[in-house]
DNA sequence: AATTGTGAAAAGATTCACAGCA
DNA sequence: TGCTGTGAATCTTTTCACAATT
């Protein structure tokens, strides 16, 4: 498979801030750290995966590229950074086996607990979501210093000094910032300080957090702004 | 300014698609399409920019550099690539300017008008998002099959087969598509064939566009994947 | 005949380091 | 002295192209 025919056009551009990668040794083997990049890629070719016929057995890398918007070599080489790849030559990869290396190398094992922050339209539009449980997490809590009245998917709100104690006896693993732009800091703080170490951040506010926890930041006007520039030329 | 003391962490990874860039020619001069990495961190500096003092003359890449979670190379290789940048050495940068020409970057010139397809806690949850005026961008439509009784953020929803009649006079520039995975696709479509040529998609699927048509892909569920991956070393 | 796996080449992005200017 | 602007070096990501395998 070639770049395209119909084009799946610029299939959804970056938003680039540095890190490191390293190699880790386990046990004399060393397992190389899967590229940023190919990280950013795996859960578009999981969700293709999991949508597929029941009793499909194999899928090539031109329909795994055509399906996510990347070339088929792009594929190939994400997909050889997964330890102990599954490609058959001549043949494709084993849809099962395929799935289950993908879903270890997000360390998708267990359901995974999120913890919501902000019980606003934001909060609650992603507490609604359905996809959360079929792509392995769970809405543990949704914490708010307001709205402690109301129930959002069947979850009651609570508050938000609650935090704490919660986020150990539930495990809080991924915290949610869907509050408004000014206490975003604040609530970062709480969330690291009650031991999240990785938060996505809905708020339009860059929050600072100590080495060993990740920000992902998803912003509306970012988003926007970008497309301006692209369809500015 | 060096690689951070307290340590922004690793600040937002990336979400990694090709494209390419071309040099194009204006009346003889060449102005170098500004590289993808940068088009994504400007509306971080612009957001910066518009929350500083208002009689505040000049900023440094440092500062800049400090609150955005980059380096000041960084910064200062960014603004390189607009046309005629505005730093003075030994000074710094003078914020009006670079706001300007930052904006101007962007491709906001004007208030950019925005349709928001699907008038569900989503859309609801985005067209309620205050930052929109702020930013350069207006709420023009919101469009749907069901909820048509309803007004959100003071905007009457209409029916979704008024797309076409309104993008055209009210200029549609950007869609937001936040109706189910399932129907995101026959959303896409009639997008383009109003003529609109950017999307931001928030549906949980890939959709395909010709090419011209930019879009971008905003889903919890990748988001909170990559988090997971990093979150298991 | 079909399709993976992967070195090597190319392109793109980041960092370095320092000259140049106010 | 302070801070920008930028070429050169480095690192990362993508693409190419083809041998290897079923």
């Amino acid at each position: 498979m070639a770049p395209m025919n119909m084009a799946k056009s610029d299939p959804t551009p970056e938003s680039p801030f540095r890190r490191n990668s390293t190699a880790r040794p386990i046990f004399g083997r060393v397992t190389r750290d899967i590229p940023r990049a190919t990280v950013g890629r795996l859960p578009s070719y999981l969700r293709f995966l999991g949508g597929l016929a029941l009793g499909r057995p194999t899928v090539s890398s031109d329909e795994i590229a055509e399906r996510c918007g990347v070339t088929a070599a792009q594929v190939r080489k994400d997909l050889s950074y997964l330890d102990g790849s599954s490609g058959t030559r001549g043949v494709g990869y084993e849809v099962d086996t395929l799935r289950t290396l993908i879903a270890r190398a997000l360390g998708l094992g267990a359901e995974v607990p999120v913890v919501i922050v902000g019980a606003g339209n934001m909060g609650s539009a992603l507490a609604g979501y359905g996809g959360f449980t079929k792509q392995g997490f769970r809405v543990a809590g949704i914490h708010d210093i307001d709205h402690l009245d109301r129930q959002i998917a069947g979850i009651q709100v609570e508050p938000l000094d609650r935090l704490g104690v919660h986020a150990v006896e539930r495990a809080y693993a991924i915290g949610i910032i869907a509050t408004p732009a000014a206490v975003a800091q604040e609530v970062a703080t709480a969330l690291v300080d009650a031991g999240v170490r990785a938060i996505l951040n809905f708020a339009p506010a860059v929050v600072e957090v100590p080495p060993g926890v990740t920000v992902r930041q998803v912003d509306l006007a970012t988003e926007l702004q970008i497309l301006a520039h692209y369809l500015s030329r």
